[in-house]
DNA sequence: ACTGGTGTTCGATTGTGTTCAAACTCTGCC
DNA sequence: GGCAGAGTTTGAACACAATCGAACACCAGT
């Protein structure tokens, strides 16, 4: 069996059984217990299950199906490289507007928890993901999407549109130099725009593939956005005309210098916290 | 049992029996009276129970959600037989009000997909659970509650409000004849009390463990309810009160046909006991 | 040669059971 | 009421067991 594949099973189990020990996933599985707790590792360190003295547990994994799941662990590895880039550049921030999309999930699943953090979204799966730890999450509300779940209609765009934030997080489908900032679905663009409204920075991360691109609906213009972090993929003629309009491009994972390194906060075994 | 599982299983029993001594719980739990000692000693420093002499005690009033792991596995069969009676009592219906907890989410999950459905709801697993399957779904919007992932405040009262529904399809921490449909959470209770405000008909699914049992916070009283779908194992002497009230009480598993018409079918049910 | 995955060893950490003195509750007695 | 004594419960301390993570060695595919 394929190491990817064992995870991903693994991740069921406990998904299946809510609890489950190192001990029984290593024997159902024909692995050394040192396997399982480094399957484990990796899944809690995507925010899949969380982990516990001789096991591990999961509370998420209820509202989603574990096959969507497996969609988000590919390419895993550059996702969080962007993903922590841009949670460093995020420190402080009190009140954040979070877009759709897989990269901005990814964002999310590494964002450090911070109390005094309050984030408004349209995206139900950004909102499971922070809800479920310590985060205060604003969801905008209205006609659910079905492919993407993301909130869009008259009411979401009124709900994004009333809060102040000081600093956007948004994801793209395309993204150049002279279109902007592009999406697919015109609902979740005029979201999306309702959002940017009232910030005070605009933050897009994507992946190289996405430079150059250009989607249906358009966002925003280029001009209106503060930084661009991408990664080392991203093609340089398109960043170097973006650099040009004005916009600062972080490439992730060039400077790793400034990465530091991961705060384990490894859960307690207090296991349940009282809600806030 | 993974040490976790065992100090989440000790509160429910806490909770449940509202004082319980440390000898009966190191009977039941196979281990020895310090290792209680031990979880109920971090359990009181997170402030869910109250040590005693002996024992210990808690404020909370019967809270089944404490630990939902085991549960959920374990009544998995009786909410499958509830969730699929319960949708047949929902055919034709459009426009529905759905509620929160793991109760209606199963209901979601055995609903019968049809186009000309229209569900709104303030819980993000029913919203997700649908919304990735042909239904129109509404999300209720604004805050989201931590542990259960449900949307509350002024600005989900609001919108649940808006809507016309058909059917409500509500959930219970409690259900008596006496305090009617009862919550843990009081926003959520404000926030179902608005989504059942402009609705033709309150449909409640519980399993037997919550017949006679009294939450916190009232969401309305049991004549407003017009039918209950539970199973064999609640209570026949709560049923004899709600039904009284002129409640239509619905037994899922059963034939119907045996109950309705004669006396001694639901005379045969007064010999069940619920389980301990 | 390099990368990613796996198993093993071993010291460190965490959880559990036992012992025993101290603290507590209850009861009978004044 | 107060008090002594029996019986129970408690927590600290220790020993032991289970689990964990780091480090190293090995292997397969590139």
């Amino acid at each position: 069996m394929l190491a990817v594949e064992r995870r991903l099973k693994v991740l069921e189990r406990v998904a299946e059984d809510q609890a489950i020990e190192v001990s029984t996933l290593a024997r159902d599985f024909q692995v050394s217990e040192m396997t399982i707790r480094r399957d484990l590792r990796r899944l809690e360190r995507d925010g899949f299950v969380r982990r516990t003295y001789g096991g591990a547990t999961t509370h998420l994994v209820r509202t989603f199906e574990v096959g969507a799941l497996a969609r988000t662990l590919h390419h895993a590895k550059e996702k969080r490289i962007i993903a922590k880039r841009a949670a460093e550049l995020t420190v402080g921030v009190r009140a954040m507007f979070l877009g759709i999309g897989t990269t901005v999930e990814n964002f999310a699943r590494y964002l450090p928890v911070r109390e005094d953090l309050m984030v408004i979204t349209p995206s139900l799966a950004v909102a499971s993901l922070l809800g479920t730890r310590n985060v205060r999450v604003i969801i905008a509300g209205g006609q659910v999407r079905q492919d993407e779940l993301t909130c869009v209609g008259a009411s979401a765009v009124e709900a994004v549109r009333r809060y102040n934030t000081d600093t956007a997080v948004i994801g793209a489908a395309g993204l150049s130099a002279r279109r902007g900032i592009t999406e697919l679905d015109d609902r979740d663009a005029d979201v999306i725009r309702g959002g940017l409204e009232r910030t005070e920075r605009i933050l897009v991360i994507a992946d190289g593939s996405k430079f150059g691109a250009v989607a249906m609906s358009t966002v925003i213009p280029i001009e209106q956005v503060s930084t661009i972090v991408t990664d080392i993929s991203a093609d340089a003629e398109e960043i170097e005309r973006i650099e040009q309009a004005g916009i600062e491009v972080v490439i992730a994972g060039t400077d790793s210098s400034l990465l530091r390194p991961a705060e384990n906060g490894r859960a307690r075994l207090t296991d349940v916290r009282r809600p806030a």
